[in-house]
DNA sequence: AAAATTAACCTTAAGCAAACATTAAGTATA
DNA sequence: TATACTTAATGTTTGCTTAAGGTTAATTTT
């Protein structure tokens, strides 16, 4: 999960950074409105935290300008104002939660916590005629359920979640199988041919493509 | 839509009343238990949003009282982490929903528009034959209805409140046991059985899968 | 350039461990 | 003290891993 903090106080920032990053999170920071912006039409983030009062741009119309693009990231704001006003503005702008500062640790832990809740990965996985719905725990290629073992599933969502980058072996191991030392196994091929299987994909067809002596790629056509 | 809400901590109602009123709700708004009783026996709201903690009655007598004239309009009660174990008294008091605080406004609104969306009377739960009333504290297959224990009750309730999505085990322990902590216990395989006996669901039945190492999801077939 | 060699990958099947189902006995609770 | 909840023990099923043999692709040798 990876979480935007756009915040110009250092203190806050480190305060929130280091806390977060305990709680398991990845982190990027930005300390002013515009270089926010900027990362947020390159990367994607899972949420966004967004102080009120940011140099630069401020945080409502940063909000707008993100919207613009990007119905579905959370955004919460920060804010030190309580009152009402504002936090009407934020959420007509597209925010999805407010909390004021000055708040506990455990109270924005909490927060973010609902965010990811209601998300309970929604978000559609695919590739080709491939589909993934993680809340449903179920894969069906044109629309056909087809059963795989949850090391299947792991192996071909990680696969998929790194679309159109090479998984190479190690990557695969620390990621799915959390193997982080060198190890010779065939755990790996194994899965893969009874992915490959089950979901009828033929090794010369490009939707799953072995990289020899890498890894593997997937890939829409 | 004309909305009560029922709650002493002014930051909350203002923050409430003004959100609500930007979805387009009628709002009004009491601040201790015998102001939102007058409020309701002069006056029909079409939906009662009520905190567990309020000054001169509380929320659990003033679900009663409302109850006594009016078994319709819809009550969702506010409430801290830790009192939800209470909440299940509000239920059987006649509360239709609960919604623990924290929350963020988005899941409020989705509750409330979930409860529009079904009026007519008390929110029906509802997996396949299976019916549960949640305010009589019963639960009817084949209008035939079966004993459940109070855990039971809350198991079942819990995944058919996340029909069409996967439970994890770690959920599950959260949010019905309230154990927020990794813990190695068996009691979750206990109450399936339990619940699959008395509602004579063969395991090889879908309307409550087993997701091998993740946990279970409930499904109208 | 063809053949031989090697290395990486594919495929299958069997043993084994983990996860789940089920039952019963112990403990807490109302 | 009876009912419900939890723990513990046992049985069952599922699927993960290993291992071994077959295949393909790259490299070296002839």
């Amino acid at each position: 999960m990876h979480i935007l903090i756009v915040e110009d106080e250092l203190g806050i920032v480190q305060f929130l950074e280091q806390g977060l990053r305990e709680e398991g999170y990845k982190i990027t920071t930005a300390n002013d409105g515009s270089k926010a912006f900027e990362l947020t039409q390159n990367h994607k983030f899972d949420l966004i935290l967004l102080d009120w009062m940011i140099p630069k741009i401020n945080g409502l119309d940063l909000c707008k300008a993100i919207r613009i693009k990007d119905q579905k990231t959370p955004i919460i704001f920060l804010t030190a104002k309580d009152t009402v006003r504002e936090t009407i503005e934020g959420l007509k702008a597209g925010a999805n939660d407010y909390i004021k500062k000055p708040f506990s640790f455990e109270e924005l832990v909490e927060r973010i916590k609902i965010h990811f809740r209601n998300k309970g990965g929604s978000e559609a996985l695919s590739l080709g005629t491939i589909k993934i719905d993680l809340s449903k725990h179920i894969v069906l290629k044109n629309d056909e359920e087809i059963a795989l073992t949850q090391r299947e599933f792991e192996l071909l969502t990680y696969l998929i979640q790194n679309k159109g980058k090479v998984c190479t072996r190690n990557q695969i191991l620390k990621d799915v199988w959390d193997i982080n030392f060198e190890y010779d196994t065939g755990v790996i091929d194994v899965f893969m041919n009874a992915i490959r299987k089950k979901l009828k994909l033929k090794i010369e067809e490009d939707y799953i493509k072995t990289i020899r002596s890498v890894g593997y790629i997937a890939n829409d056509l």
